[in-house]
DNA sequence: ACCTGAACACCGTTCAAGT
DNA sequence: ACCTGAACACCGTTCAAGT
């Protein structure tokens, strides 16, 4: 056996070097989070899962904020790929109809993925500056919702409503309504989780039908 | 000087009794909430606030989930007041002013005491069944709104809406427009600190004009 | 270049001993 | 009854030393 090789349980040859300990740390810590939350992330666990020292992962990242911010980078990516899906070639099902697609796009990944959203949304998990993959999504989020409103007013499809507020109000209520399936609000409401994801399409719809004409 | 004293800057007398140290505890912790959010609430920084060593807390708390759960109950009591003040004698005024009002009540405590708001809504802050308060106000607040939405539906001012689902989006939009202050979201918004509580009551009255007849 | 392993300063929590 | 102070098992982070 080389001397640069150590033995493992089965047999697994480990080299000193990982090989690419800075993804197999950004995958042990999205493992972490869907299993407890974001708090649930540690520096040291994630160490541990991909088999190396504690101090080792510092040499990929500053700081445990930094191994956040790329963790944030990852979930963003997935979120904005099943967001894109969603409206590919709808352009000419009118602006309405996108912003019901988009809208439910937003809440089944938020739904499905509670702990990666929470870390993309929350802002406290990570350094915002330092990601701008995620900021640059949510710029161009807001630009959408804010043009398809526009067109959807410009054709005379809305009832006279104050285009800005009703922009913040349709991202409130999604918002609100992924960010109520994190925080356990649905029980209270008598909503089972088997049903999460109808009753908030049901609750865009009153929103949409609201605005409409 | 008496033995069972001690000096202190100024020469304040400490007995070797705080007193109450239990209450000194909780008035640390949610100062602690406010200057750093919840996540800034440790027991040692508590015991150390309140002049105590690091575990006469555990006397008063079982663990530092206790110390939040009474946070959260006395957060909640505050935020019941100011949403049972602003409802006061306002009946008359019917159904929909008066979700209005509770709209308005639940937004302007929540955007002025954030890390108070997020404690008591978040749920992965302390212990719910614990909490007997929080889940009391919880029921009696969701109650509320299901009540001057059916009297609004059975005097017949609304559209033909889906009540269930209505009231699940009136939450989810004054859910998220506290969360989306709490994380920090209003700035990518073009929303500035001083606009936020107006910019929110826009969308409030966006959402009631929409369900309104 | 990359990783180890010991170290340091934190934190939550326990517990014998003091008052 | 209530609090101290030392202890233990964590965690983030650093750094000399190893490969």
């Amino acid at each position: 056996m080389a001397k640069s090789v150590k033995k493992r349980s089965r047999a697994a040859v480990i080299p000193y070097h990982h090989g690419d300990l800075r993804r197999a740390l950004i995958d042990a810590a999205l493992a972490l989070a869907a299993e407890g939350g974001p708090s649930a992330v540690s520096v040291r666990e994630a160490a541990r899962r991909a088999g190396v020292s504690p101090g080792a992962p510092f040499r990929h990242f500053d700081s445990r904020e930094a191994l956040m911010t790329a963790v944030a980078e990852e979930a963003q990516q997935r979120f904005r790929a099943e967001i894109d899906a969603a409206l590919a070639g709808t352009a000419a099902e009118g602006p309405l109809r996108q912003l019901k697609l988009l809208g439910m796009a937003y809440l089944r990944w938020a739904m499905r993925n509670p702990a990666h959203f929470e870390i993309i949304s929350t802002g406290r998990w990570f350094d915002h500056d330092a990601a701008v993959a995620v900021s640059r999504d949510n710029a161009d989020a807001i630009a959408l919702s804010e043009q398809l409103l526009a067109q959807a007013a410009a054709s005379g499809q809305l009832r006279p409503v104050d285009l800005k507020a009703t922009q913040i109000a349709g991202r409130a209520l999604v918002y609100g309504l992924a960010r109520m399936n994190i925080d356990r609000h649905f029980p209270r409401w008598g909503v089972q989780p088997e049903q999460v994801e109808r009753i908030a399409e049901q609750a865009l719809d009153v929103f949409i039908s609201g605005i409409a004409k």
